[in-house]
RNA sequence: GGUCCCAUCGUCUAGUGGUUAGGACGCUGGCCUCUCACGCCGGAAACCGGGGUUCAACUCCCCGUGGGACUACCA
């Protein structure tokens, strides 16, 4: 078995081709089977070496490895489809011999007028063969004119294509309604996806195409060309799409849709990938965080939804959150390590055990990684700014006589580095507070925040010192 | 418009002729608790409609309806 994933390099990795990827490896996986990496990049407009370079870093980031590609010849390649043209002529040229091709010199225009007219008398388009039978003497004509020609495929009339799709079953279509012989070659020489694609998957070997559904009305063109070519065709098997909330495809204008804006906000790759793995069909036991061990072992191409899914930003969140509070907690740690210095903290500064001390204690609050720049400042700086709840519950009775009681405790040297985790308690005796009025002022004078792990596990990771100067500091605030 | 695909709670799904239609996210009541989160216990919430087939349809068939994809000298 040889599977393929065959990016366009016209953009960032997106959730969309990220799932055909992830599902396509998944599978290769399962089967021990060759997983190919090909870059379609034949749009030469919109086709780009950054975007190639983004869409590998992505899928190395999703922990996706192929086993052959541009980086990995094993003499399939080459790898990108722009540097296979030599191979695509040879087989145009064939075509064209043999008549299952032909050149038209119809210009854009006019074409798009045929097409025109066809939708005002609300006819589907198909190409009228203007040019199918052109005389010699027409080309030299057209050439003269200036005008370069396309190669169109001719489709055959009457012709039944079954398609036996691994997810979708059968699928039939018929040659004289996919909208007439269609264009393999542009008139700049380049051939088209359509057309090469065919060729690549058979040089290639490639047993089973599995891609998004979005290609199911492209397969009864490459399975034409594959039988003029008196090629043998792969198993196909078309993956529904993911969708956006309002049930179209999944799109940049659904928000965050590219692997790369997941990275950056904090999501664990391993997270994203099981969620995408899950998004579609259902594990034995219905679990659904699983390690990718487990879905490689259950998944299977007919185990997989027929029906398109919407993709739940809000459930992947839920499920990042469980990894990073079920991560192993060196490597989370390593993982949180970015995102505190993006907040702008020195990490040299700090000692290694005592920011996993940290990150033990709040990843428990943390449903992205970034989570961490509002929770770091709480144990790293002398005095955080406390938020709008926090400030309020200062300002309030309770936290006035708590404050007072905590600023007379430190004045009068009754606490000290030795015994001041045991503040609150100290407090209560002197103030008469208790439960959570006690406990609330408490909280958000020393921490600046209402809410967050055990409080007295906090204290001891702030410091004696941080604690002294916020006393010192609220009391300035609220007291004087 | 044409071709094709799809159809169980709001969302992801289990279900393959006989089930109190199960689970997960989200929502929600409670417990735990100084708080939030976690965890635990509970709740509301679905078989698109109509015809068949059958003793029996969520399940099979047909027709509607709805949604989607495609309809390029993009992939």
């Amino acid at each position: 078995m040889r599977v393929r994933f065959a990016p366009s390099p016209t953009g960032f990795l997106h959730i969309g081709n990220a799932r055909t990827a992830i599902i396509n490896y998944i599978i290769a996986k399962k089967h021990n089977a060759e997983y190919l990496l090909r870059v379609e990049d034949t749009d030469m407009e919109r086709s780009s070496k950054e975007s190639e370079e983004s869409i590998i870093a992505d899928l190395k980031w999703l922990g996706i490895e192929w086993t052959e590609g541009p980086d990995i010849d094993k003499g399939h390649g080459p790898y990108r489809q722009s540097e296979r043209f030599e191979i695509y002529q040879k087989y145009t040229d064939k075509l064209l011999a043999e008549k299952k091709a032909y050149h038209c010199y119809c210009s854009q225009e006019e074409l798009d007028a045929e097409r025109a007219e066809s939708e005002a008398k609300g006819i589907p388009f198909t190409y009228k063969r203007t040019c199918l039978n052109l005389s010699e003497e027409k080309k030299k004509q057209y050439e003269a004119e200036g005008r370069k020609p396309t190669v169109r495929f001719k489709v055959n009339d009457g012709e039944k294509i079954e398609i036996e799709d691994g997810i979708k079953g059968k699928v039939v279509f018929e040659s004289d309604n996919i909208g007439g012989d269609f264009i393999i070659v542009r008139s700049d020489g380049v051939p088209i996806y359509n057309y090469i694609v065919v060729i690549d998957d058979l040089l290639m070997e490639i047993s089973h195409v599995i891609r998004g559904e979005d290609h199911l009305p492209n397969t009864p063109k490459q399975v034409m060309i594959a039988r003029a070519l008196d090629m043998p065709t792969p198993k196909y098997a078309h993956l529904p799409l993911v969708l956006g909330p309002d049930k179209k495809k999944l799109s940049k204008r659904h928000g965050i849709t590219s692997v790369d804006l997941y990275k950056q906000e904090g999501y664990l790759p391993e997270a994203l990938m099981n969620y995408i793995a899950v998004l579609g069909w259902s594990s034995e036991s219905g679990e659904e965080i699983l390690p990718l061990e487990e879905i490689i072992r259950q998944i299977d191409i007919d185990r997989l939804g027929k029906s398109s899914a919407v993709f739940d930003f809000v459930k992947l969140k839920w499920m990042n959150a469980a990894y990073i509070r079920n991560y192993d907690l060196k490597k989370i740690t390593s993982l949180f390590k970015p995102f505190i210095e993006k907040a702008g903290y020195d990490l040299s500064k700090f000692d290694e055990d005592y920011i996993e001390t940290i990150i033990a204690s709040v990843r428990g609050n943390c449903e992205l990684l970034s989570d961490i720049a509002k929770l770091f400042p709480i144990f790293a700086e002398d005095v955080p700014t406390a938020d709008e709840e926090a400030t309020a519950m200062i300002a309030s009775a309770e936290g006035k006589t708590a404050l007072t009681a905590a600023k007379e405790l430190i004045d009068s040297d009754e606490i000290n580095s030795d015994n001041f985790t045991e503040i609150t308690n100290m407090i209560k005796a002197k103030t008469g507070l208790k439960g959570k009025n006690l406990f609330m002022p408490v909280r958000a004078l020393l921490t600046s925040v209402l809410h967050g792990p055990d409080l007295a596990e906090m204290l001891k990771l702030i410091g004696f010192e941080k604690i002294k100067m916020r006393i010192n500091s609220a009391y300035e605030k609220n007291c004087v």
